[in-house]
DNA sequence: CGGATACTTGAGAAGGGTCAAACGTAGTGG
DNA sequence: CCACTACGTTTGACCCTTCTCAAGTATCCG
């Protein structure tokens, strides 16, 4: 279904971008449909809701959802990552999207065009809808990780929601495209925190990693059975 | 906006259901578009997908979404306040809507009833579309209030929420329709520190309590300081 | 009046935050 | 190429917040 809005096309626009180059904050025109935005780590992603885009989906890497950093405070409510569609009304201006990691690429919707689609294609209308229903679930998810009480227990769900929505076909290594300290904003405890459970989870066996951002789940149950545990 | 549902009525037809009678958990009909259905505290609220309804609002009371208690955890993820529209689809099926205190009343559409009234009448189309923001808008404020580091924070967020989602015209006291465990349970919190947080914010004269279930917030700013405050 | 439920308050224990330091890695400039 | 710096990450020590257990009070309902 991510395929579809770049339908006919063999190699997707973003591969032919050039990888290590500086970066372009302007959109790129690539499709009459969308265009696209490279973004280096820590980097603003604005939607031109002027031009009429309203809506975006991330490509590759991954953006953080964040407060305005008022009174000191930072606060990341949502991850969106590879495939997850971002509506700018979703969000109040309130908001800022801001890459997580380097070589974030985002492609951006014409709200009109959208809308052009859904006329023209009952089936692209369904398909919308399922992205705004995507999105709910995202916040339903991230809202029962929060809800969980202990610092394991809320790591060891954020990930297996990673896990989840990370995953290749096949392959069960998880790279991590943010930073320990976007996991701890976003979980709402501290680093260090964030630090010790991936510890004592590798100590307990039920996860490995590889480096410092892949990790692989070797013992789902006992990952499963700690993130249900109230304690 | 919610009158335009039952338009061209003097008298709300809620206000025609007997207040202090035994509890039907069938809805009994009203009106062409929408059905009635009032619960006692704790009851479980079901949908009738099988009879075309996926979606409601609520009218009095309170209503909880529930996770299915799986090994004893009772978690709530979602409380729908009066007004709040509540779509079935937006949630899978391990959730339970309860209601969350006597006399609760909601009203059940049809969602052949409604998009039919979305298809002749534009406007009534904008109207679901804002709904469905609001619902958005609900989490993400959740979100922004689970995030929150501190009890304190946390309890204020939330009673701060309260206060916006209950607020009668001009009323500037606000009944909780829920119980200290019900919050408990939303802020992923005990109940003791519900309560000692409750009691610390009126010793600190930031609000006053009439009786148990009723707050008037007395001092907005330092109320407001102390959830933004990050300890 | 008695029981059940909801709420409050207290004392002790544990979890997580804060402060501090050390380590690894990447990027920079000489 | 190698210091040098900046940053991300990990670990330790200590203390504060919050949870747990426990008891007491209040309120509602039979």
């Amino acid at each position: 279904m991510t395929n579809q809005m770049h339908a006919a096309r063999q190699q997707p626009p973003w591969e032919a971008m050039p990888r290590p180059s500086t970066v372009e904050d302007v959109p790129i025109a690539v499709d009459p449909v969308a265009t696209l935005s490279r973004h280096k780590r820590g980097e603003r992603i604005r939607m031109r809701p002027a031009a009429g885009e309203s809506s975006g989906r991330i490509i590759r890497g991954a953006a953080r959802l964040c407060i305005a950093p008022s009174l000191g405070e930072r606060r990341i409510i949502d991850f969106v990552l590879p495939g997850d569609f971002f509506e700018l009304a979703t969000y109040g201006q309130a908001f800022a999207l801001e890459a997580a990691c380097d070589d974030t690429v985002m492609a951006h919707y014409r709200s009109r065009s959208r809308e052009r689609l859904a006329e023209a294609d009952h089936r692209m209308a369904e398909e919308f809808r399922e992205l705004s229903m995507a999105t709910a679930s995202r916040f339903r998810r991230q809202i029962l990780i929060l809800g969980r009480v202990g610092a394991i227990a809320k790591l060891g769900a954020f990930l297996l929601d990673m896990e989840t929505r990370l995953a290749q076909h096949g392959a069960d290594r998880v790279v991590l495209p943010m930073s320990r300290y976007d996991i701890a904003d976003y979980l709402a405890m501290s680093v260090e925190t964030v630090s010790r459970c991936i510890t004592a989870l590798r100590g307990r066996k039920m996860i490995t990693l590889i480096g410092r951002r892949e990790f692989r789940v070797v013992d789902r149950a006992a990952l499963e059975a700690a993130v249900s545990c109230l304690n």
